[in-house]
DNA sequence: CAGGAGACCT
């Protein structure tokens, strides 16, 4: 009898627990937590222990959680693990780590749930070293093979770059799910592979994969990087008509594609839609007005999220909201905005980004005296990108001293960024002091590094053209370069003068024009005016910031061809048109735009390489293959790269043809919502599913791990 | 009783 009562008892804690588990009260649940230190010695009920560790963790009493953990008399695997998630989920990463290694210790032997969870916890800095002992550790279990604890070792392994290692994870799981596809899908995406992911979820879709709203948001995340707005309306379609039901986290990712492929209508049509917003979705909106240069519109968007008041700014609504105003002519009401930060009006600390945008905007409205000020008040050591700001700003205002001292702090800090030497090469040729820039010129030889190189791509009638600086393989490569040759000669009669203090290399003037006319925004303008009918807008895509010339070179063309041009850069959209650019013509970066991808090579006569600082990746021209030495010993120095076989030619990119939901280019919404297809729609869809004959994931490609 | 992917920003 008593034994039964005793029974009933810890059957109804159970139920009582579990009820405000999912109710997520907690008062109710610490009188439940009270009665039961009163009645029975519940620290050694590992399951009603640790149902009291659940429930603490729904109503972010951690400390309560780890107290349950810590009286108890007994614990097992689960709640241990238990812990360790709610750690976990809540960011707290190194208490995570931490509590594994104390689980080891005790003796307690790990299960897939275990590595499932602690491997979340490896994707901070340290992250990867850890991850990779856990991967031993899950190899000796053969827990390896389980689709969760593949998934979370995957998903390790690309958020720290090594996207290699997560394929292979990937290609060894005997068994896949949505879960683990669109964590590979993803990988690809925040690396910047988009066209890779993209392949892959094409491939993957053809395999039987059932896409949920997690693995449309990733995809979409590809596709915003191409500008890739057809294909992106074909998401929102199957979106929209299929019965994924609409999440927050899909429309913030749809709000964000229409706005990076230059249709804010739509994305502010999306936002206006949404019966429930997140911080995000007021962050995405904002920060689409913000690289748009809409200032006003920003600024307009923040009041009325202030007016709302159910979400609460935070740093990145911030972000958006000061770079909207330097970039959108609204230096005082970003100055105002940064001020009240500052005191505490909005509950949010400024950090250092924030003070780099206020100085950026100091710079661009010639306020150069104040904005040093500003950053010797600052309580931040300055960054590479506050002195580079301060730079460009004293470049485009002519202010020498202060950008001279700019200059020598960038070079000290950030010795491998060519952009840094030339902008102060530059400042020191306008000052007539040669032989400084000369110094600074040879400098620059032995330390720079290229990085990246640059691409530009246009869209018509749904193929995808992309110019590369030293790729050949457009098939009317020829013929737009002679358009752009003939465009030279007509513009220099209309007043343009190339700027040749964009070119880094020491070659002679006309060398130097050569070069200029090489960078693949002006090839991609030129076929653009050969491939499309006479006063239609121009799109044009570019992986790099706008040089100067070339901006100077776009605003020309738009004028004597009445022809609008809006170009996405790294940074921002420019919208030339007759000849004035959104931007206001502050490009305070003189970087070249397009720096072939063999210039390592022709500056310091070594093999050329570049490293994507995003992707952490090292890559190789195939023209170039005695580079292989120097690679292995790049690999050799610097654990956290991966090594890259390079794209595959992009010069051309067959259309879809039959598209993947069969509804090429639909209208993304219903008849009812549908907006306007009048003058604002200009279809850029890129069909950019793979390359004819080739794929990219094909075991060739695959670099050797190990 | 515990577990894997995701949107904004660098």
């Amino acid at each position: 009898m008593a034994i039964q009562g005793h029974e009933s008892k810890l059957d109804s804690y159970n139920a009582l627990l579990n009820e405000c588990v999912s109710q997520g009260t907690v008062k109710e649940g610490q009188t439940v937590h009270a009665h039961m230190i009163k009645t029975c010695y519940f620290p050694s009920l590992v399951y009603l222990s640790t149902r009291l560790i659940v429930l603490y963790a729904k109503c972010d009493c951690l400390d309560d959680a780890r107290k349950v953990l810590d009286e108890m008399t007994l614990r097992n695997v689960v709640s241990w693990t238990a812990m360790i998630s709610v750690y976990s989920q809540k960011g707290y990463a190194s208490e995570a780590l931490n509590l594994f290694v104390q689980m080891l210790r005790s003796g307690t032997e790990p299960n897939e749930f275990t590595f499932a969870t602690v491997l979340t916890s490896c994707t901070c800095s340290s992250g990867l070293e850890l991850g990779r002992q856990i991967h031993s550790f899950v190899l000796k279990t053969s827990f390896e093979s389980h689709m969760f604890v593949g998934s979370s070792l995957l998903d390790m392994y690309a958020k720290a770059g090594r996207i290699h290692d997560a394929r292979q994870v990937f290609t060894c799981l005997p068994e896949r799910d949505v879960v683990s596809c669109t964590a590979i899908i993803s990988g690809y995406a925040q690396l910047g592979f988009d066209e890779e992911a993209l392949e892959l979820f094409r491939q993957l879709l053809r395999e039987g994969m059932v896409p949920n709203h997690v693995t449309y948001a990733s995809l979409l995340t590809a596709l915003s990087g191409l500008a890739a707005l057809d294909l992106g309306r074909q998401v929102h379609s199957h979106v929209l008509r299929s019965k994924v039901p609409t999440f927050i986290v899909l429309q913030n990712s749809l709000i964000d594609m229409y706005s990076k492929c230059g249709n804010l209508a739509y994305s502010r049509r999306v936002f206006d839609s949404m019966t429930e917003r997140s911080v995000i979705s007021w962050n995405a909106m904002l920060v689409g007005y913000s690289k748009h240069g809409m200032g006003r519109e920003v600024v307009e968007l923040f009041d009325l999220m202030r007016k709302e008041n159910k979400e609460k700014p935070v740093s990145v609504t911030f972000l958006a909201v000061l770079s909207g105003c330097s970039h959108g002519g609204m230096e005082d009401k970003g100055l105002e905005i940064f001020y009240e930060m500052k005191k505490g009006t909005y509950g949010a600390e400024p950090e250092m980004v924030h003070y780099a945008c206020v100085v950026d905007l100091l710079g661009r409205a010639s306020r150069i005296n104040e904005a040093f000020e500003f950053i010797n008040k600052m309580p931040f050591v300055p960054t590479p990108a506050i002195w580079g700001s301060l730079l460009g700003a004293c470049r485009v205002h002519s202010n020498f001293e202060i950008g001279e001292f700019a200059g020598r702090q960038l070079l000290e800090i950030e010795p491998e960024n060519a952009g840094n030497y030339v902008v102060l090469s530059n400042l020191y040729a306008s000052a007539g002091r040669w032989e400084d820039m000369r110094t600074i010129r040879e400098l620059m030889k032995e330390k720079v590094v290229i990085k990246e190189p640059g691409r530009s791509w246009i869209e018509i009638d749904q193929i995808l053209h992309t110019f590369h600086a030293s790729e050949r393989s457009h098939p009317r490569r020829e013929e737009a370069k002679t358009k752009l040759m003939e465009l030279s000669t007509k513009f220099k009669e209309a007043g343009y003068v190339p700027n040749l203090s964009c070119v880094l290399f020491d070659v002679d003037e006309e060398q130097k024009e050569k070069i200029l006319l090489n960078h693949s925004e002006k090839l991609a303008l030129a076929f653009g005016l050969i491939a499309t009918s006479e006063g239609s807008p121009i799109r044009v895509i570019k992986n790099l910031r706008i040089c100067v010339d070339c901006h100077n070179f776009a605003k020309i063309f738009s004028k004597i061809y009445g022809r609008e041009v809006s170009l996405r850069d790294k940074t921002r959209f420019h919208r030339i048109v007759g000849g004035i650019c959104s931007c206001g013509d502050y490009c305070r970066a003189l970087l070249p735009s397009s720096l072939p991808f063999f210039s390592r090579a022709l500056l310091t006569g070594r093999a050329p390489a570049f490293f994507s600082p995003k992707s952490r990746a090292v890559c190789f021209s195939p023209e170039h293959l005695l580079s292989l030495e120097l690679l292995r010993s790049l690999v050799a120095q610097s654990a956290p790269f991966s090594v890259f076989e390079p794209r595959p030619p992009l010069g051309l990119i067959q259309p879809l043809g039959a598209s993947l939901w069969g509804w090429p280019g639909r209208p993304p919404m219903g008849i009812e919502n549908q907006p306007p297809m009048g003058a604002d729609y200009q279809p850029l869809g890129a069909s950019l599913w793979g390359w004819p004959g080739r794929s990219p994931m094909g075991a060739e490609n695959q670099p050797q791990l190990g």
